[in-house]
DNA sequence: TTTATAATGGATCTTCTATATCCAGAATAA
DNA sequence: TTATTCTGGATATAGAAGATCCATTATAAA
Protein backbone atom coordinates (compact mmCIF):
# COMPACT_ATOMS: atom_id res chain seq x y z
CA UNK A 1 0.00 0.00 0.00
CA UNK A 2 2.17 2.62 -1.09
CA UNK A 3 1.83 5.76 -3.85
CA UNK A 4 2.81 5.40 -6.91
CA UNK A 5 6.16 7.24 -8.25
CA UNK A 6 3.07 9.02 -10.83
CA UNK A 7 1.62 10.57 -7.50
CA UNK A 8 5.35 11.98 -6.59
CA UNK A 9 6.04 13.04 -10.19
CA UNK A 10 2.83 15.23 -10.23
CA UNK A 11 3.69 16.83 -6.84
CA UNK A 12 6.70 17.38 -7.97
CA UNK A 13 5.83 19.15 -11.45
CA UNK A 14 3.21 20.97 -9.53
CA UNK A 15 5.93 22.31 -7.20
CA UNK A 16 7.82 23.24 -10.35
CA UNK A 17 5.14 24.87 -12.13
CA UNK A 18 4.11 27.20 -8.84
CA UNK A 19 7.77 27.96 -8.20
CA UNK A 20 8.17 29.09 -11.75
CA UNK A 21 5.04 31.24 -11.96
CA UNK A 22 6.97 34.56 -12.64
CA UNK A 23 6.91 34.10 -16.67
CA UNK A 24 3.91 31.67 -17.43
CA UNK A 25 4.23 28.09 -19.26
CA UNK A 26 7.09 25.90 -18.68
CA UNK A 27 7.53 23.02 -20.79
CA UNK A 28 7.72 19.38 -20.46
CA UNK A 29 11.53 19.35 -21.79
CA UNK A 30 12.25 22.00 -18.69
CA UNK A 31 10.29 19.81 -16.26
CA UNK A 32 11.58 16.13 -17.35
CA UNK A 33 14.76 18.03 -16.99
CA UNK A 34 14.50 18.96 -13.22
CA UNK A 35 12.48 16.23 -12.36
CA UNK A 36 14.63 13.55 -14.05
CA UNK A 37 11.62 11.70 -15.38
CA UNK A 38 11.24 10.63 -19.43
CA UNK A 39 9.01 13.26 -21.28
CA UNK A 40 6.65 10.69 -22.79
CA UNK A 41 5.88 9.71 -19.15
CA UNK A 42 5.90 12.84 -17.60
CA UNK A 43 3.40 14.35 -20.36
CA UNK A 44 0.75 11.61 -19.20
CA UNK A 45 0.77 12.63 -16.21
CA UNK A 46 0.71 16.23 -17.13
CA UNK A 47 -2.41 15.21 -19.34
CA UNK A 48 -4.29 13.99 -16.31
CA UNK A 49 -3.67 16.88 -14.29
CA UNK A 50 -5.05 19.25 -17.04
CA UNK A 51 -8.07 16.90 -17.54
CA UNK A 52 -8.61 17.57 -14.18
CA UNK A 53 -8.22 21.32 -14.43
CA UNK A 54 -5.17 21.22 -12.53
CA UNK A 55 -3.44 23.01 -15.19
CA UNK A 56 -3.55 24.69 -18.04
CA UNK A 57 -1.94 23.20 -21.58
CA UNK A 58 -0.59 25.60 -24.21
CA UNK A 59 0.98 23.99 -27.28
CA UNK A 60 2.94 25.62 -29.61
CA UNK A 61 5.98 27.79 -29.90
CA UNK A 62 6.27 29.15 -26.84
CA UNK A 63 3.67 27.16 -25.20
CA UNK A 64 4.10 24.44 -22.03
CA UNK A 65 2.09 24.09 -19.08
CA UNK A 66 1.07 26.79 -16.11
CA UNK A 67 -1.41 26.53 -12.48
CA UNK A 68 -4.33 26.32 -13.15
CA UNK A 69 -5.46 27.98 -9.77
CA UNK A 70 -3.53 29.49 -7.25
CA UNK A 71 -0.80 27.40 -5.13
CA UNK A 72 -2.60 27.61 -2.14
CA UNK A 73 -5.99 26.12 -3.91
CA UNK A 74 -4.14 22.79 -5.29
CA UNK A 75 -4.31 20.53 -2.22
CA UNK A 76 -1.98 17.31 -1.62
CA UNK A 77 -5.87 15.59 -1.66
CA UNK A 78 -6.54 16.76 -5.10
CA UNK A 79 -3.17 15.97 -6.97
CA UNK A 80 -3.69 12.02 -5.07
CA UNK A 81 -7.22 12.19 -6.49
CA UNK A 82 -6.07 12.59 -9.68
CA UNK A 83 -3.28 10.44 -10.14
CA UNK A 84 -4.86 7.56 -7.52
CA UNK A 85 -8.15 7.75 -8.72
CA UNK A 86 -11.18 7.92 -6.20
CA UNK A 87 -12.00 4.47 -5.25
CA UNK A 88 -12.44 3.99 -2.05
CA UNK A 89 -9.37 3.11 0.85
CA UNK A 90 -11.10 -0.34 1.27
CA UNK A 91 -13.58 -2.38 -0.97
CA UNK A 92 -15.16 -5.16 0.32
CA UNK A 93 -15.16 -8.21 -2.34
CA UNK A 94 -17.29 -11.02 -1.10
CA UNK A 95 -20.48 -9.83 0.06
CA UNK A 96 -22.27 -12.83 -0.71
CA UNK A 97 -20.26 -14.88 2.08
CA UNK A 98 -21.47 -16.63 5.00
CA UNK A 99 -19.71 -14.43 7.42
CA UNK A 100 -21.35 -11.43 5.66
CA UNK A 101 -24.85 -12.57 6.55
CA UNK A 102 -23.65 -12.48 10.08
CA UNK A 103 -21.92 -9.63 10.40
CA UNK A 104 -24.16 -6.84 7.80
CA UNK A 105 -27.66 -8.76 7.49
CA UNK A 106 -28.07 -9.47 11.39
CA UNK A 107 -27.33 -6.04 12.17
CA UNK A 108 -29.82 -4.35 9.73
CA UNK A 109 -32.41 -6.97 10.50
CA UNK A 110 -32.85 -5.05 13.80
CA UNK A 111 -33.76 -1.77 12.70
CA UNK A 112 -36.07 -3.74 9.96
CA UNK A 113 -38.92 -1.19 9.75
CA UNK A 114 -37.37 2.18 10.45
CA UNK A 115 -34.06 2.31 8.03
CA UNK A 116 -35.25 -0.58 5.71
CA UNK A 117 -31.64 -0.83 3.36
CA UNK A 118 -29.22 1.15 4.74
CA UNK A 119 -25.64 -0.58 4.69
CA UNK A 120 -24.38 -1.07 8.01
CA UNK A 121 -20.99 -2.42 7.28
CA UNK A 122 -18.63 -2.27 10.31
CA UNK A 123 -15.57 -2.89 8.53
CA UNK A 124 -16.09 -0.66 6.24
CA UNK A 125 -17.15 1.70 8.93
CA UNK A 126 -14.13 1.52 10.35
CA UNK A 127 -11.66 1.96 7.17
CA UNK A 128 -14.24 4.52 5.75
CA UNK A 129 -13.48 6.69 8.94
CA UNK A 130 -9.34 6.07 8.78
CA UNK A 131 -10.07 7.33 5.25
CA UNK A 132 -11.45 10.52 6.12
CA UNK A 133 -8.73 11.15 8.63
CA UNK A 134 -6.33 10.77 5.81
CA UNK A 135 -8.16 13.18 3.56
CA UNK A 136 -9.02 15.90 6.00
CA UNK A 137 -5.19 15.79 6.73
CA UNK A 138 -4.13 16.03 3.16
CA UNK A 139 -7.12 18.50 2.08
CA UNK A 140 -5.18 21.10 4.89
CA UNK A 141 -1.63 20.78 2.66
CA UNK A 142 -1.40 23.07 -0.76
CA UNK A 143 1.44 23.10 -2.96
CA UNK A 144 1.65 26.53 -1.58
CA UNK A 145 2.79 25.09 2.06
CA UNK A 146 5.45 23.04 -0.06
CA UNK A 147 6.68 26.67 -1.52
CA UNK A 148 6.41 28.99 1.40
CA UNK A 149 8.73 26.27 3.30
CA UNK A 150 11.41 25.70 1.17
CA UNK A 151 11.92 29.53 0.33
CA UNK A 152 11.00 31.56 3.14
CA UNK A 153 14.64 32.23 4.00
CA UNK A 154 15.38 33.38 0.69
CA UNK A 155 12.95 35.89 -0.29
CA UNK A 156 15.19 38.46 -0.90
CA UNK A 157 16.02 36.58 -4.23
CA UNK A 158 12.49 36.54 -5.08
CA UNK A 159 11.91 40.14 -4.88
CA UNK A 160 14.76 40.66 -6.91
CA UNK A 161 12.92 39.88 -9.96
CA UNK B 1 -3.78 2.84 -3.64
CA UNK B 2 -6.20 0.52 -2.18
CA UNK B 3 -5.94 -2.11 0.76
CA UNK B 4 -5.60 -5.66 -0.85
CA UNK B 5 -8.05 -8.49 -1.09
CA UNK B 6 -5.50 -10.12 1.61
CA UNK B 7 -6.19 -7.75 4.29
CA UNK B 8 -9.70 -7.99 3.63
CA UNK B 9 -9.51 -11.64 3.99
CA UNK B 10 -7.38 -11.32 7.16
CA UNK B 11 -9.57 -9.16 8.94
CA UNK B 12 -12.42 -11.34 8.40
CA UNK B 13 -10.85 -14.30 9.63
CA UNK B 14 -9.67 -12.65 12.57
CA UNK B 15 -13.16 -11.56 13.53
CA UNK B 16 -14.01 -15.27 12.77
CA UNK B 17 -12.13 -16.24 15.25
CA UNK B 18 -13.01 -13.79 18.01
CA UNK B 19 -16.35 -14.50 17.68
CA UNK B 20 -15.94 -18.34 18.60
CA UNK B 21 -13.40 -18.00 20.62
CA UNK B 22 -15.77 -20.18 23.21
CA UNK B 23 -14.32 -23.76 21.97
CA UNK B 24 -10.45 -23.08 21.10
CA UNK B 25 -9.04 -23.96 17.78
CA UNK B 26 -10.86 -22.98 14.04
CA UNK B 27 -9.43 -25.06 11.06
CA UNK B 28 -8.65 -23.45 7.88
CA UNK B 29 -11.53 -25.47 6.33
CA UNK B 30 -14.23 -23.65 8.61
CA UNK B 31 -12.48 -20.26 7.88
CA UNK B 32 -12.61 -21.20 4.77
CA UNK B 33 -16.01 -22.01 4.12
CA UNK B 34 -16.80 -19.12 6.30
CA UNK B 35 -15.37 -16.58 3.96
CA UNK B 36 -15.48 -17.54 0.88
CA UNK B 37 -11.90 -18.03 -0.03
CA UNK B 38 -9.64 -21.30 -1.18
CA UNK B 39 -8.34 -22.79 1.85
CA UNK B 40 -4.52 -22.59 -0.11
CA UNK B 41 -5.24 -19.01 -0.49
CA UNK B 42 -6.00 -18.30 3.09
CA UNK B 43 -3.62 -20.49 4.61
CA UNK B 44 -0.78 -18.50 3.41
CA UNK B 45 -2.84 -15.36 5.21
CA UNK B 46 -2.80 -16.97 8.22
CA UNK B 47 0.42 -17.94 8.29
CA UNK B 48 1.82 -14.34 8.11
CA UNK B 49 -0.73 -13.58 11.10
CA UNK B 50 1.04 -16.49 12.93
CA UNK B 51 4.54 -15.24 12.30
CA UNK B 52 3.55 -11.74 13.36
CA UNK B 53 2.06 -13.04 16.55
CA UNK B 54 -1.48 -12.03 15.79
CA UNK B 55 -2.69 -15.75 16.02
CA UNK B 56 -1.58 -19.17 17.13
CA UNK B 57 -1.82 -22.48 15.28
CA UNK B 58 -1.86 -26.08 16.44
CA UNK B 59 -1.77 -28.58 13.79
CA UNK B 60 -2.79 -32.32 14.40
CA UNK B 61 -6.23 -33.62 14.72
CA UNK B 62 -8.18 -31.16 16.88
CA UNK B 63 -6.04 -28.56 15.59
CA UNK B 64 -6.24 -24.94 14.20
CA UNK B 65 -6.06 -21.40 14.73
CA UNK B 66 -7.00 -18.63 17.63
CA UNK B 67 -6.31 -15.85 18.45
CA UNK B 68 -3.01 -14.96 20.14
CA UNK B 69 -4.26 -12.21 22.32
CA UNK B 70 -6.95 -10.45 23.39
CA UNK B 71 -9.41 -9.27 20.00
CA UNK B 72 -9.22 -5.68 22.16
CA UNK B 73 -5.31 -6.09 21.58
CA UNK B 74 -5.32 -6.30 17.94
CA UNK B 75 -5.70 -3.32 16.23
CA UNK B 76 -6.90 -2.60 12.41
CA UNK B 77 -2.91 -1.42 11.93
CA UNK B 78 -1.75 -4.29 13.35
CA UNK B 79 -3.50 -6.26 10.90
CA UNK B 80 -2.67 -4.16 7.97
CA UNK B 81 0.48 -3.80 9.03
CA UNK B 82 1.16 -7.46 8.52
CA UNK B 83 -0.24 -7.82 5.14
CA UNK B 84 0.56 -4.87 3.69
CA UNK B 85 3.93 -4.57 4.70
CA UNK B 86 5.36 -1.37 6.84
CA UNK B 87 7.10 0.72 3.91
CA UNK B 88 5.70 4.36 4.41
CA UNK B 89 3.07 5.55 2.23
CA UNK B 90 5.12 7.86 0.58
CA UNK B 91 8.90 6.86 -0.93
CA UNK B 92 10.53 9.28 -2.55
CA UNK B 93 12.45 7.82 -5.56
CA UNK B 94 14.35 10.37 -7.22
CA UNK B 95 16.66 12.28 -4.73
CA UNK B 96 19.41 12.71 -7.19
CA UNK B 97 17.35 15.37 -9.26
CA UNK B 98 17.96 18.61 -9.76
CA UNK B 99 14.72 19.91 -7.56
CA UNK B 100 15.59 18.20 -4.90
CA UNK B 101 18.73 20.09 -4.63
CA UNK B 102 16.32 22.71 -4.47
CA UNK B 103 13.72 21.67 -2.31
CA UNK B 104 15.93 19.62 0.41
CA UNK B 105 19.47 20.71 0.20
CA UNK B 106 18.79 24.33 0.38
CA UNK B 107 16.78 24.09 3.46
CA UNK B 108 19.28 21.78 4.94
CA UNK B 109 22.50 24.78 3.93
CA UNK B 110 21.02 27.42 6.05
CA UNK B 111 21.06 25.16 9.34
CA UNK B 112 24.79 24.14 8.07
CA UNK B 113 26.72 23.39 11.61
CA UNK B 114 23.53 22.95 14.05
CA UNK B 115 22.12 20.38 12.19
CA UNK B 116 24.64 18.71 10.11
CA UNK B 117 23.13 15.88 8.22
CA UNK B 118 19.21 16.13 9.14
CA UNK B 119 16.65 15.01 6.54
CA UNK B 120 14.67 18.10 5.49
CA UNK B 121 12.33 16.68 2.91
CA UNK B 122 8.82 18.98 2.81
CA UNK B 123 6.93 16.73 0.78
CA UNK B 124 7.63 13.67 3.00
CA UNK B 125 6.66 15.66 6.15
CA UNK B 126 3.62 16.25 4.94
CA UNK B 127 3.19 12.79 3.88
CA UNK B 128 4.18 11.55 6.86
CA UNK B 129 1.95 14.02 8.71
CA UNK B 130 -0.74 12.09 6.55
CA UNK B 131 0.33 8.67 7.51
CA UNK B 132 -0.12 9.24 11.00
CA UNK B 133 -2.77 10.12 10.98
CA UNK B 134 -4.18 7.58 9.55
CA UNK B 135 -2.21 4.94 11.30
CA UNK B 136 -3.40 7.06 14.92
CA UNK B 137 -7.44 6.52 13.65
CA UNK B 138 -6.30 2.53 12.62
CA UNK B 139 -5.11 1.88 16.08
CA UNK B 140 -7.63 3.18 18.14
CA UNK B 141 -10.36 0.18 16.24
CA UNK B 142 -9.76 -2.99 16.71
CA UNK B 143 -11.17 -6.55 16.12
CA UNK B 144 -12.96 -6.05 19.84
CA UNK B 145 -14.68 -2.90 18.13
CA UNK B 146 -16.23 -4.98 15.27
CA UNK B 147 -17.63 -8.01 17.63
CA UNK B 148 -18.79 -5.44 19.87
CA UNK B 149 -20.76 -3.63 17.49
CA UNK B 150 -21.91 -6.55 16.00
CA UNK B 151 -23.42 -8.61 18.57
CA UNK B 152 -24.31 -5.90 21.28
CA UNK B 153 -27.96 -6.57 20.65
CA UNK B 154 -27.47 -10.83 21.17
CA UNK B 155 -25.82 -10.84 24.51
CA UNK B 156 -28.80 -13.22 25.33
CA UNK B 157 -27.74 -15.84 23.09
CA UNK B 158 -24.26 -15.52 24.37
CA UNK B 159 -25.01 -16.09 27.77
CA UNK B 160 -26.84 -18.84 26.92
CA UNK B 161 -23.50 -20.93 26.16
C1' DT C 1 3.83 -45.89 19.30
C1' DT C 2 0.92 -45.36 15.69
C1' DT C 3 -2.20 -42.79 13.02
C1' DA C 4 -5.28 -39.50 11.30
C1' DT C 5 -5.41 -34.75 10.77
C1' DA C 6 -4.15 -30.10 10.10
C1' DA C 7 -0.72 -26.40 9.43
C1' DT C 8 3.72 -25.13 6.77
C1' DG C 9 6.46 -23.60 3.07
C1' DG C 10 8.24 -24.05 -1.60
C1' DA C 11 7.21 -23.98 -6.39
C1' DT C 12 4.48 -22.49 -9.91
C1' DC C 13 0.93 -20.16 -12.63
C1' DT C 14 -2.14 -16.47 -14.02
C1' DT C 15 -3.78 -11.93 -14.07
C1' DC C 16 -3.47 -7.19 -13.48
C1' DT C 17 -1.40 -2.85 -12.76
C1' DA C 18 2.35 0.51 -12.74
C1' DT C 19 5.91 2.03 -15.36
C1' DA C 20 7.74 3.30 -19.60
C1' DT C 21 8.48 4.33 -24.60
C1' DC C 22 7.31 5.57 -29.40
C1' DC C 23 5.03 7.99 -32.83
C1' DA C 24 1.47 10.07 -35.71
C1' DG C 25 -1.60 13.84 -35.35
C1' DA C 26 -3.69 18.11 -33.49
C1' DA C 27 -3.25 22.71 -31.85
C1' DT C 28 -1.14 27.10 -31.31
C1' DA C 29 1.69 31.38 -31.36
C1' DA C 30 4.93 33.69 -33.96
C1' DT D 1 2.81 29.01 -43.05
C1' DT D 2 5.84 26.92 -39.93
C1' DA D 3 8.28 25.51 -36.06
C1' DT D 4 7.12 23.97 -31.85
C1' DT D 5 4.69 21.74 -28.28
C1' DC D 6 1.02 19.11 -26.30
C1' DT D 7 -2.23 14.85 -27.07
C1' DG D 8 -3.58 10.29 -27.15
C1' DG D 9 -3.35 5.61 -28.92
C1' DA D 10 -0.68 1.53 -29.27
C1' DT D 11 2.50 -1.25 -27.32
C1' DA D 12 6.13 -3.32 -24.34
C1' DT D 13 8.09 -4.76 -19.80
C1' DA D 14 8.44 -5.81 -14.96
C1' DG D 15 6.70 -6.79 -10.82
C1' DA D 16 3.09 -7.55 -7.51
C1' DA D 17 -1.25 -9.67 -6.19
C1' DG D 18 -4.03 -13.45 -6.31
C1' DA D 19 -4.42 -18.24 -6.47
C1' DT D 20 -3.40 -23.32 -6.52
C1' DC D 21 -0.83 -27.73 -5.72
C1' DC D 22 1.80 -30.79 -3.03
C1' DA D 23 5.38 -32.86 -0.19
C1' DT D 24 6.72 -32.23 4.50
C1' DT D 25 6.27 -31.40 9.30
C1' DA D 26 4.02 -31.25 13.68
C1' DT D 27 0.57 -32.54 16.91
C1' DA D 28 -3.02 -34.72 19.75
C1' DA D 29 -5.58 -38.54 20.34
C1' DA D 30 -6.28 -43.43 20.09
S1 LIG E 1 -19.30 -7.19 6.84
FE1 LIG E 1 -18.62 -5.52 5.47
S2 LIG E 1 -16.49 -6.00 5.04
FE2 LIG E 1 -17.42 -7.88 5.87
S3 LIG E 1 -18.12 -9.05 4.10
FE3 LIG E 1 -19.86 -7.78 4.72
S4 LIG E 1 -19.65 -5.89 3.51
FE4 LIG E 1 -17.69 -6.94 3.41
S1 LIG F 1 12.36 17.14 -1.91
FE1 LIG F 1 11.78 15.24 -0.87
S2 LIG F 1 10.23 14.31 -2.16
FE2 LIG F 1 11.29 15.89 -3.41
S3 LIG F 1 12.95 14.79 -4.46
FE3 LIG F 1 13.83 15.55 -2.55
S4 LIG F 1 13.53 13.85 -1.07
FE4 LIG F 1 12.18 13.44 -2.80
Amino acid sequence: MQFSKSTDYALHALIHLGHSERSNNVGIKELSLSLGVSESYLSKIMSKLRQDGIVRAVPGVKGGYELARAADQITFLDVIQVIEGRQQLFECSNTSSRQHQLLAEEGAAQRDQKRPREKVCLVEKVMDGAEQQLHQYLREHTIQTILDEAFKHCTREANKK
